[in-house]
DNA sequence: TAGTTTTTGATCGTTTTCGGTCGTTTTTTG
DNA sequence: CAAAAAACGACCGAAAACGATCAAAAACTA
């Protein structure tokens, strides 16, 4: 087994399981421990995770107040996108149809914003956004691309904070296109991030058409932080797994 | 068997296996390792796969925009590609090994500057830059990394125009490393996008140490727009075409 | 065909990786 | 709090991988 497929197989393990041991992955790998050590120091040392007493855990670029990991509930952008991928395609499809010529359209950072970009037909409208890697993808596309300025957060590839904020002042967008975490009838919109919700926020507050974008395993969850109530734009997806959900919003609905 | 196919082969493997070995390889298709060893040096350096001690990986795209598929490139042109990288790639890790823990840094977008990522060896910079790929690699190496904001050119992926001079304001760096399209004794620094060259421009008013980064292919050409005069910072490349330059600005030649 | 260029395989000194040992540090146990 | 256990890192030697070099083989050219 070559040392790349080690650090590859750590790290992949990191992304589920929140730490790793140090006896675990020799075992596992089938190499010695002074191996697996030497493996995780040069990880640390190259940033991609933290190394502790008895193994690792991964490392968040945004230290959790007691400085633990929090990753097992919040996952990285690739393992994201793995998921729900047809339903997440699907409900992308209809919100890119959504977009027309002229149109100043924020989309939202995010693995089911992302879907839409493939899906764009219209080739005249301009776009914001707060996801670095849509903004490239964009501009391949060829459309005009504007991205906001702030720090960017390494596991969503989102800028985020004040600053993302503050550059989201001058823009009056036409439709806005947001991904959430969770979507429930008490607590409304939520996700994970409170500087993303930051930004989410302000966002809709400046769009005159808003849209949620969220498949059906979103709905009945909560994440840390709300950012919009359930009316505060139509949601799409797949199927609504709770018809009383359409009494506090406007919901699109692909599956009947 | 061509070496074409040998090629091809290994790349398909790579599709499928996101690893192959030198030592498989070189059994399977019934070739030397010397010759596995040669082909795998060869489809790095051409951006098509990422050498590995063992064997090989696939190459994600995260790594720089010069990773573009070359099918039918006539060896003259590859070769000189070949050239360039490397001087490049020298003059950049030359350029990595100037950041210090605790420096805010500027990083311009562009190929030179893209190639210091991978050797930035010290942990406790903050970074700026307005590569928007450039911003994600930072970021996932655990820096931490601010984006400016404003319209993200496609071609170079570098966030432009008086929108980024904006949020450069704010800024005070302690070092900054900016890439040029040519270097001449009258002309100065000149790069060609106007728009470009007004980021430039502003990141190195606004930085303490400035370090422009340029491989000897570079110097006698001019580009349509002068961002600095040649002694605006410390020039560092491979090699010095004509001592003449010494007189009029710093410069830092690796190979004497 | 003869001469040239390119590709290939073998060699060899160098570098990198790896597992085991051992003294030290950290954590757990009593 | 002290002893025991576990984990650690530094070090070393063996093994594997590497790149540079060179000569033979193959492909190409005049």
């Amino acid at each position: 087994m070559l040392q790349y497929e080690r650090f590859e197989t750590i790290m992949n393990k990191l992304q589920k399981q929140s730490s790793v041991r140090v006896s675990d992955l020799s075992r596992e790998l089938g190499v010695s421990e002074s191996t697996i050590r030497r493996d995780i120091s040069d990880l640390d040392k190259a940033g991609r995770l933290k190394k502790v007493f008895g193994g690792a855990v991964p490392k968040t670029d945004d230290t959790d107040f007691a400085g633990r990991s929090v990753n097992a509930v919040s996952r990285n952008v690739e393992e994201k996108a793995r998921i729900q991928v047809d339903e997440k395609s699907e409900v992308a499809m209809r919100a890119a149809s959504l977009i027309e010529d002229g149109d100043l359209v924020y989309i939202d950072a995010g693995t089911t914003t992302g879907c839409m970009i493939d899906h764009i037909s219209c080739q005249g409208a301009t776009f914001v956004t707060n996801g670095a890697r849509h903004a490239i993808r964009l501009a391949r596309r060829g459309f005009k691309v504007y991205l906001l300025s702030g720090r960017l957060k390494a596991k969503t590839e989102a800028v985020i904070g004040p600053g993302a904020v503050d550059s989201l002042h001058k823009y009056h967008f036409s439709k806005c296109f947001i991904g959430t975490d969770g979507v429930d009838r008490e607590s409304g919109l939520t996700t994970a991030d409170i500087e993303e919700s930051m930004v989410k926020t302000k966002a809709i507050e400046l769009s005159q058409d808003v849209f949620i974008l969220a498949d059906s395993s979103k709905f009945g969850l909560v994440a840390s932080v709300t950012f919009a109530p359930l009316d505060a734009g139509a949601i799409i997806t797949d199927r609504l797994p709770d018809e009383a959900y359409r009494r506090q919003a406007r919901v699109v609905e692909l599956h009947r």
